[in-house]
DNA sequence: ACAAAACGTAACCCTCTACGTTACATTGTG
DNA sequence: CACAATGTAACGTAGAGGGTTACGTTTTGT
């Protein structure tokens, strides 16, 4: 798992980009097949809002895709907004490895 | 991608029987260990709470993985809970295969 | 060019979740 | 038995997600 360098893709432009752009589905209308207000699906384009389970699940059905692909990209930027966000979890110590492994390859006793 | 047939684990499970158990560290412990409250790690522990992704970030740091690891895990369970709980993204019709891959096989006109 | 449709956004309201603090009862253990 | 660790409930705060209404701007079709 490789660190992160820049800001990942928010899931709204792939859908932009790779999905209504090519379709020429309008946003209006996209609202409509998923059964949301137009209104959370432009936040959502627009980078203002973010793929919940159920949206993932409204997406995978619309266009035959899974659940998870959604949520992936959601996920990956969720983590980077904290990562830049916080510096809090860096003060977390981390554990001493000859604890989390006691007996890697040596052999105790 | 497989279909879930039961709910996924919980992260705070992996996390209480992987790594508090195995390396006899306490709630309280760990939760100065990370940083946060007793109580929020006991809700987790207890899956009356979930991973954030600044949460993440911390289980990363103390124990040396991947914040994934631990967000995939949620993911997982909350992607699980949304099936179960809502009936409404089923009622999203797909888009037909037709329209999302134009020319597949089949020669137009 | 002009009217209609599509958009982006802001303001409000409601609901739910995450976290912290305080408090109390229960369980485990030296 | 006394103390530490826990599980929980009750509150309060902050922020996210979603809906509705409303308004101004941009696109698009005729």
């Amino acid at each position: 798992m490789r660190k992160m360098i820049r800001q990942p893709t928010h899931p709204g432009k792939i859908l932009k980009e790779d999905y209504l752009v090519p379709l020429s589905i309008t946003i209006k209308d996209m609202a409509e097949i998923l059964g949301i207000s137009r209104k959370t699906l432009s936040k959502i384009i627009n980078e203002r809002g973010s793929i919940t389970p159920d949206m993932a699940l409204r997406l995978s059905r619309a266009f035959d895709t899974s659940p998870s692909f959604w949520l992936n990209l959601q996920k990956n930027f969720h983590l980077w907004i904290a990562e830049q966000t916080s510096n809090e979890w860096q003060k977390v110590k981390p554990i001493p490895k000859h604890i989390l492994h006691p007996n890697s390859t040596l052999i105790s006793e």
